[in-house]
DNA sequence: CGTAGTATTGACACTAGTCAAGGCGGGTGG
DNA sequence: CCACCCGCCTTGACTAGTGTCAATACTACG
């Protein structure tokens, strides 16, 4: 395998430089890819959690379901992330997990991971930077949920996978493909799906995003930021060097 | 010291028995406690992180100021609640952290943790364990206020406080203290102050809520569970023993 | 070419926000 | 002990943003 072909290997790589055995014990972890189909649960809510898994191809999220019958998004994965996680410490799921379109995952053992971070100091500490990401983007979620109107929501959901995509899958153009139904945008974003197809056709009208099918172009990078209030800090990191000190 | 009175010793002991040994290790943080006035901002957002602190009296709250000026609180830390574990992997605050009453915390170095980790294998998991839940936290926030209205919103906090309290601080009654402000409860849970004030009126006019200053008493648990769709899954964790084995 | 899912548009309702005035309570100083 | 003041809470009137329902249009896929 070549390594650096790996998701979850280009990912870490991000946060710190990784040595060949690093990269190796690391790529281990994509050893058995499985295809999945758009809608495919992974895992639901209160199943057992004795696995974690990467994400090769296509996007997921993570959901809570409510008693009043509506459903919240909390997270959208990307290639390359890890899924899972939440649940580190947790024997049981908290929120289910579904396929946002085909894709690719790679599902091991939750003692694999252990045994990897008792061997690697690096990884370990990646995997802690990795985890604090993951509850920053959650935290930014809420800020976002809690204290903007749905024109800010969307641009500011907009900029953030412009973002993301930006650092892990380097593309050059000011257009990102965005799988996702305007129904899975609505449970993300706290609206109603008829809310969101207003909201999009305002930006639209407005010349601040520009939609063609899947296919979404941000012609005012700089507008678009200003109006959401969007401030990319929380996703350029600032990541502690090693914990401790000494590689594996 | 008398061990079993330290609050982050009794906090940790919730999660997993500790022995002696461990206790002193983790009363150690505890060592340098010193007053704190409310309204004292412990850290602000973007001060160097290179510190945790853990709370031994009064109430605390972490939060986002931002651009259109409102304020977005995040948590609401409890004695015994080690604060700024957020940052573990970042070398920046993300959010500020100010003292909602009079209290006392002990600071204590970024270095001192990890040391205390190295030692103890016990002591790591439980780590895990505490930063998940403060992130599974977050995302019962996150859900709550994405997804139910005002009535549902301050129903559900005040249960959570009210199971948060009854973990840690035994108390037997349906009674619970509450020292914060209704702007403060408003920037908890996205509302404005006067709705705040108008949604307890309602409550208490359905019997569901006594106030009387700052002393709340919920007399009706069930049908107050019953409207906020309050479920204590996410406070009653099924906590993973010991991540790999051994222990110190 | 038909069908099912997805997106758009309009009319209307409702929740929560804003602004502004008034009340209550606790602390301070006389 | 009383008077005053300052925060904080309450209440009312009005407004704005978003939800709901329903009808219609579009697109992909078989």
């Amino acid at each position: 395998m070549d390594l650096d072909e790996s998701c979850i290997v280009r990912h870490f790589n991000f946060y710190s430089p990784l040595s060949e055995e690093d990269k190796a014990l690391l790529a281990t972890l994509e050893d058995s890819a499985s295809r999945v189909r758009a809608g495919t649960v992974l895992w639901e809510e209160r199943d057992e959690a004795d696995e974690f898994c990467t994400l090769k191809a296509g996007w997921a999220f993570s959901y809570r379901e409510l008693e009043n019958g509506t459903r919240q998004i909390l997270e959208i994965y990307l290639p390359g992330d890890i899924i899972g996680l939440r649940e580190f410490a947790f024997t049981q799921r908290l929120a289910g997990v579904q396929m946002v379109e085909d894709g690719e995952v790679c599902f091991f053992p939750h003692c694999n991971l252990v045994n990897i971070f008792r061997q690697s100091f690096t990884l370990t500490s990646i995997l802690f930077a990795v985890a604090s990401r993951q509850q920053i983007l959650i935290t930014e979620r809420l800020v976002n949920l809690a204290r903007r109107n749905a024109r800010q929501k969307l641009a500011h959901f907009l900029l953030e996978i412009y973002q993301r995509l930006k650092q892990t899958h380097a593309h050059g153009s000011d257009s990102i493909r965005l799988p996702m139904s305007q129904e899975i945008l609505a449970d993300l974003l706290g609206l109603s799906p008829v809310h969101i197809s207003r909201t999009f056709t305002a930006l639209s009208e407005d010349g601040l995003v520009i939609r063609n099918r899947h296919k979404v172009t941000l012609p005012d990078l700089e507008a678009l930021t200003q109006e959401a209030g969007f401030d990319d800090r929380y996703l350029i990191e600032n990541i502690r060097p090693v914990l401790g000190g000494q590689g594996a």
